[in-house]
DNA sequence: CATCTATGCATAGCAGTGCAAGGTATCTTT
DNA sequence: AAAGATACCTTGCACTGCTATGCATAGATG
């Protein structure tokens, strides 16, 4: 499924903070578990993702560490900062807001009326 | 409440199409319609949204025609195409994914977890 | 009547955004 | 050794779009 740019670019934000709320996790692993999480619906391109995560570092909301795995493998680690929740946190807000609007007019019979 | 740029850019027209869809409908009373449904937390400028129905009558999604009111107020009015409902359908789905996936990161408990 | 406000629409300059494409590194498999 | 998988980086090129400003006109106010 190809979702519009403006609409993977405006969800990217809370669903990196959300998955790091969960825990710490790396690049890689990050773009398979949105992959799962979504049903293989929603697929990201590294190149979009660390700048993503990059952007998020630098405004606070996450933190990085290297680390080497077992394997030998380096990976960088993020975390969410407290920081990053506070911003999560206004971000769902902001997404029920939209969400609730959509749902209503999905429904609604009336309100499209206009009057002269 | 202040949303986010992007979020109200991929929002626009899904919110547009689905008002559209109920009646045909005029620029003002499309951002009072939006303000209402939301209770006042969306609310967009004009500057904004006339392009967005601009752009939307470029792509074939709705049509527009000017109107005289009874109160000599000359208003151009849009109604969607069924080209604009197919469009709307697909948007939906695309919010419904996204949505899903931003739910199941909300709740779930070990979407994060990573392995070694 | 003049002025201000509300209603209605238009638009581009300025500002900004960001990912596709290409690259590096290194472990694992063929 | 070469190819594939894993892991991360980064910017040029492509693109996007709304803030600010402007025009028009009906209605309200002094």
């Amino acid at each position: 499924m190809d979702i519009q740019k403006d609409l993977v670019a405006a969800s990217a934000t809370p669903i990196v903070l959300s998955l790091l709320r969960h825990g710490e996790s790396y690049g890689y692993a990050i773009i398979r578990s949105v992959r799962e999480v979504s049903g293989d619906r929603i697929e990201w391109t590294d190149g979009m993702l660390y700048p993503v995560l990059h952007r998020l570092e630098a405004a606070g909301f996450v933190r990085s560490t290297w680390r080497t795995a077992d394997s030998g493998r380096r990976r960088k680690y993020y975390r969410i900062t407290k920081q990053g929740e506070a911003e999560l946190a206004r971000l769902r807000e902001q997404w029920d807001v939209v969400h609730d609007a959509l749902g209503r007019l999905a429904q609604s019979r009336k309100t499209g009326a206009d009057d002269v």
